[in-house]
DNA sequence: CAGTGGTCTAGACCACCTT
DNA sequence: AGGTGGTCTAGACCACTGG
């Protein structure tokens, strides 16, 4: 028999097991019932229950092990999600008109830290660019960027007064590993002077590092406007 | 013919698939085949690519729409997920020894601002409970947080003394929506006196609203010693 | 060793969406 | 209208691991 209204769906078992867990009915550290036992009180086969069950472990509500069976988590391991927008849509997203605009581009020396922080060879070249996000005319993120031609070659004929250093790299480098960090840091006079806000001034911060198969592509920092939070819900 | 090492299995198809789209061969935008043809390339069944294809898809490398076909994400919609682990089991990770402390505890009228907030009738009590959270003797996090007695009548008699609010609540109400929301904010002479540093620091700085079935239950700041940055790689 | 979850097959119907 | 993904069934073997 397919799918259809009369039958159990996983998702319907994803909402009776939450309903239960919060109820108080499957407590904390608690055992389920097995899932072929859980098949049979929700007429629908192991396989349904299955991905039921595996995808509550996924979202961080159960622990399942083999042989253990399936667990009740006592402190939800809840994991926040953060989607990582483009600032471009996120611009948009808030109904605002993104506007673009380069600072400066141009190849240098990396700095010590820099090297240090991407293991790069001493004295290899990177492209430095600057640029701003605004919406409408209002700063919204002021970007500090290295690209590692060694990595991107094409980097060095790159034009990046029209096009953002980081949507230029995705249209280039399509597929990357990236470690991503947020921090409060301080705004010295040239962040200030970008997002118009008094020296010293705290601001959310974004540092992003990207390789592409072991290669160091792009270390960017990010420094966004008074007042941005970044926000969740689950 | 059950899985073995001979045959494919949907891990194997995601490493696959992952390293077309790196390799370029699959470029973003275009179209991937269908999954029984998928399925016949590799010699699997049509469940098997679509479960490889699913997850792909919900990790944020993918776009599938009925009709339209499975497409590679141009932008990829990479999702962070940042793993929101209790202060303690955070500071062990770290190698260190956890240390609570409470600093004040009591019941008081709400502030408007926290009305407004969490939606409360105007002069609604709330537990208001501050501490600290330590890495051996260094503070680790300052937490100002107030708790809704209406929704967890037994905060009136809960003692902090010894157990911090957000464990004691994990116990107490053990499932409940969140919204997280991280920002950079300015030490004020209160919080700069706890994490021993400067008044007007910038300190990243995390809120944190729980519901219970749509009634709120716990308002929470969370102010992170100087150097804090949250990390995560995908 | 034996129970539990992990995964695959082969086949089916359906919902949705683009054309 | 027809193709594509979404989901379910019924059955099977396997991998892991707790007792």
């Amino acid at each position: 028999m397919p799918q259809s209204s009369d039958t159990t769906s996983y998702k319907d078992i994803k909402i009776t097991v939450l309903s239960r867990i919060r109820s108080g009915e499957w407590q904390p550290d608690s055992l389920l019932p097995n899932e072929q036992d859980l098949a049979v009180e929700f007429s629908c086969t192991r396989t349904t229950v299955n991905r039921a069950l595996r995808e509550l472990a996924d979202e961080g509500y159960l622990e399942r092990r083999r042989k253990a069976g399936t667990r009740v988590l006592s402190a939800p391991q809840r994991q926040a999600r953060f989607t990582i927008p483009m600032v471009r849509d996120e611009v948009e997203a808030m109904g605002g008109t993104y506007r673009y605009a380069l600072v400066s581009s141009k190849l240098e020396i990396a700095p010590e830290w820099l090297s240090a922080r991407l293991a790069l060879s001493s004295g290899q070249n990177v492209m430095h660019v600057r640029c701003m996000h605004f919406n409408g005319n209002t700063p919204f993120q002021y970007e500090d960027r290295w690209i590692v031609p060694a990595s991107v070659p094409q980097v060095k004929q790159a034009d990046f007064s029209q096009i953002g250093p980081n949507e230029w790299l995705i249209q280039t480098v399509p597929f990357t590993n990236v470690e991503l960090s947020f921090l409060a840091s301080r705004a010295d006079a040239t962040i200030a002077g970008f997002l118009d806000v008094p020296e010293g001034e705290p601001v959310f911060t974004g540092e992003r590092i990207t390789w592409l198969q072991g290669q160091p592509v792009t270390f960017a920092k990010m420094f966004f406007a008074a007042g941005y939070r970044m926000t969740t819900q689950f």
